[in-house]
RNA sequence: GGCCCCAUCGUCUAGCCCGGCCUAGGACACCAGGUUUUCAUCCUGGCGACAGGGGUUCGAAUCCCCUUGGGGUCACCA
């Protein structure tokens, strides 16, 4: 039949072949053991509802279909299921996507034949994705779980995903969910579909990851930790306060959880084979004679890291070795850096020295020596 | 295609419902400066929109209509 009104270019509806039987036909047919499906008879009319988001909605009977509530096998259909459940769980206030907008006057028309009052509905825009369209697997749908499961703060994701569609004053981004409460009104919610903007979205990730206390931050990037194979579950404790450090210099840099074990690679390499990215050696290439001031460097600071010269004081003591010899500070700390941690970019290099140690720190500036180029 | 919904910067939006305070505000992104040993953070500045056309009105982003554009939905799925 389908296929027929298909063909026809007619509307794919059901035909209403059988919606006037008289009981006795239905009885006789039925137990001949004929196949059927229980319909919805929507009467004639419209129905109307006033939707929390869109206002006065309106939706002509004749283009609702004499919907399906139960299969040839005798289970339900969503539709009837919902409006069951609904009822049976008191419900009052829907809230759901736009899509569902054209399944609301079968809902109500549903509770209507049953006699009851039928719930607020709420019909919020849809999530788009760059394309414009609904998020489909193709442009970003993705699971809130897998949010988290990508390291984004909980908190992040609940107020970023009330960005799509409503704004707390028009002029406050983060806000937390105690404000939302306070504020939130669906009458205020856009009609119109948002698009994800993942670039806003791992901003406010970053907002809310540089608000957490570093223990609590510590405990949310440890699993990545453990994931990317840096470090063992037990090392986790033994060196947690090394790692506490290592974090606490690079929280600035962070803006999800999952980002932490490639910003703390560096302290993990090998110090004879460490990689170094190629924007970290474009920047040594770039100072004059790195090599010889480097070497210059290294047998200068020799006798301070064996002194056990202080972080701070080695710092300023290096400043004015740069300035004694009328070099612009890149000169030294580009090849530097780039040698202890193979980076472009990192937190203060006493900083870095310091977290790996002296001894290492002198066989990466060796091996820099002999292997950046 | 039928039905329904929607329409302000590239993106998320404030303003619209209760026309003048809008030379349209904020945020992300981007660009340019500042800070820094680098990156990031942070600070300053810049770029950048009322889809189009008709009305109504002394006056329209705000109200009405049309056009265009976009989306949703048309299952014995949920």
């Amino acid at each position: 039949m389908r296929e027929a009104q298909e063909k026809n270019k007619e509307k794919p509806a059901y035909d209403g072949r059988c919606r006037e039987l008289d009981a006795g036909e239905r009885a006789s047919r039925l137990a001949a053991g004929e196949p059927a499906v229980l319909r919805f008879k929507v009467p004639a009319g419209e129905t109307c509802f006033t939707d929390l988001i869109r206002g006065e909605v309106v939706f002509q009977n004749k283009e609702v279909d004499d919907w399906v509530m139960v299969r040839a096998d005798g289970t339900p259909i969503y539709n009837f299921a919902v409006v069951c459940d609904d009822v049976d769980m008191k419900i009052t206030h829907v809230l759901r996507g736009e899509e569902h907008l054209t399944n609301t006057p079968k809902q109500i028309l549903l509770y209507q034949a049953l006699g009851l009052p039928f719930p607020t509905f709420g019909h919020l825009p849809l999530m788009l994705g760059t394309d414009g369209k609904k998020l489909s697997k193709r442009t970003g749908d993705t699971a809130l779980q897998d949010y988290r499961e990508k390291g984004y703060p909980k908190a992040a994701i609940v107020n970023f995903l009330c960005l799509q569609g409503w704004a707390l004053d028009g002029k406050t981004e983060v806000f937390t969910v105690d404000e939302l409460v306070k504020h939130f009104d669906p009458t205020q919610v856009s009609k119109a579909g948002a698009v994800f903007d993942q670039d806003k979205f791992r901003w406010m990730a970053g907002e809310y990851l540089r608000k957490e206390p570093l223990e609590q931050l510590f405990e949310h990037c440890a699993p990545y930790l453990v994931a990317s194979g840096l470090v063992s579950q037990a090392e986790l404790a033994s060196k947690r306060a090394w790692l506490l450090q290592a974090l606490a210099l690079e929280k600035d840099r962070l803006h999800i959880y999952a980002e932490l074990p490639e910003r703390l690679k560096w302290m993990f390499a090998d110090d004879r084979a460490i990689a170094y990215a190629e924007a970290a050696l474009a920047n040594v290439r770039k100072q004059a004679d790195w090599k010889g001031t480097l070497s210059a460097y290294l047998e200068w600071l020799r006798p301070k890291l064996a002194d056990r010269v202080a972080k701070d004081a080695l710092r300023d003591a290096t400043k004015a070795w740069v300035a004694e010899r009328k070099l612009k500070m890149p000169a030294l700390f580009q090849p530097l850096r780039c040698a202890l941690t193979g980076e472009a970019g990192g937190p203060d290099l006493f900083d870095a020295i310091e977290l790996i140690g002296s001894e290492r720190a002198l066989v990466r500036i060796e091996s820099g020596l002999a292997r950046m180029a």
